[in-house]
DNA sequence: TATGTTCTTTTGTTCAGACATTATACAAAC
DNA sequence: GTTTGTATAATGTCTGAACAAAAGAACATA
């Protein structure tokens, strides 16, 4: 019975011995059938090897060939005496990485909470002159945001805008603010240039996150610019350390 | 005569049936010298497979067990009906913003200094059992290096290294890393997986950096893939706050 | 309860051999 | 001379089989 519904499943164990494509990559093909099929997502177990052999008709190394680079691909894994399943997929880190922190929640399926939002127009210091490339004194607009989880704040962020935007600080702040940009100001981010240190909590920051005095903050400062290398938004963010740790995939 | 030379040229040709080490591993430790041999980076085909075959007293099969991966990772290059020989070095990649940190200071003029090198060798533990994809109890080389400048030492890095590159601990560390890595053991990192977090100084790292304790500490945890994704070096960083800030871009 | 001990299951490693496919060189045919 | 076969050499694909090693379960023992 188990038997059947698994004949079933491998819809297309159409193995043409007579292709000229070899039989490790039709395998291949089939098992990157099976990594797409909820049941095995949901950490069901790859029939064994000898019995994908034998309902292929294909010899166990034959399979083990086109595994293996599944393997490598860290799609699969493979545990001795265990068995084979699909790996549990790395959400955040690939495109993610820098869309926007809510974005990054969203897409994790993490409830994410504004706990306070607050709009000021200020002018440029020589910091944010530098950073946003407009003369200091330059009137701006200032967005700062306390968000978190259900069980409070963990990052304070404060965003300063290029007045060539034309934030106007009525934006709906709530939503996305990439979306906001892309898609009320076309204005696509295409790279992030970062400074990250460490810092300790001073009272407005231990107050706001809810930490004592002195605890350890992760700071983020970045730099957003637009594909023509034109800042876009200069943004800071203070991220409690005890709950937050940033991670990134470099590659070469 | 020219078999005779070849012969010579194997140095290593120590395979030991008895070890624990898998033969395909022994082999492609074998292969990775044979690698540095300048003879075979002019483009002198290796021993066909066949030959090595015989002379390792190794099936052809696990002969090619260890040159896939060789190949997958663009070392060697395989041509049906010729041969095998080692690749062409890829241009010297931008040296963009992850090579190793030394060669980072390195590049920017900075003059750096080691303060204490010290090599052990231990156990692995939970974390670096799951970050190197080892056994938690597998021997492995760990490294721990002071390092700054001039003025006095403003990073502590542990590093442990994968027991299948086969550290010896008696390299000489003086040397940027991953040039002993790419040079000496043809390991090419081409991912760094980097978890950055903030902590507070403990009374070691108080110590060791020359800081009070519980000042702001950025630490650092990266893990360096090869391009076959198996992991190459877990490395730990611990960056005095006050003299260092992480920068980076990213890019999308 | 805790701790070994043994058994079973499943992947990991290795082997020896067969035949396919591709590249090359050389010879034969046009 | 150019093309076309043919032999040879090398890697590519595939098989069937055996045993090793790890994980887990069931069981026994202290």
């Amino acid at each position: 019975m188990s038997e059947q519904k698994n004949i079933q499943t491998l819809k297309s164990l159409s193995i043409d011995h007579d292709s000229p494509v070899p039989l490790h990559l039709q395998v291949e093909k089939i098992l990157r059938d099976m990594i797409n099929d909820p049941e095995y997502q949901n950490g069901k177990f790859l029939p064994k090897e000898v019995d994908l052999s034998k309902r292929l008709g294909i010899s166990r190394n034959t399979i083990r060939q086109a595994t293996n680079r599944l393997v490598q691909e860290k799609l699969l894994i493979r545990k001795k005496g265990v068995g084979t399943k699909v790996a549990k997929k790395q959400v955040e880190t690939k495109l993610s990485n820098w869309v926007s922190f809510s974005q990054e929640m969203h897409a994790q399926g993490i409830d994410f909470r504004n706990y306070e939002i607050k709009v000021s127009q200020i002018k440029a210091d020589t910091d944010i002159s530098e950073q946003l490339e407009v003369k200091e004194g330059h009137e701006l607009f200032k967005l700062e945001r306390l968000r978190g989880l259900d069980n409070g704040p963990f990052v304070y962020f404060i965003s300063y805008f290029h007045p060539r935007i034309g934030i106007t600080g009525n934006e709906d702040f709530e939503r996305h603010l990439y979306d906001i940009l892309e898609h009320e100001y076309h204005t696509i981010p295409v790279l992030s240039r970062e400074q990250i240190s460490a810092i300790l909590a001073n009272k407005f920051l231990a107050v706001k996150l809810g930490v004592p005095v002195n605890s350890a903050i992760l700071q983020r400062k970045r730099v957003v610019y637009d594909p023509g290398n034109r800042p876009i938004e200069y943004n800071i963010g203070y991220y409690r350390a005890d709950q937050f740790t940033y991670s990134i995939d470099i590659k070469r």
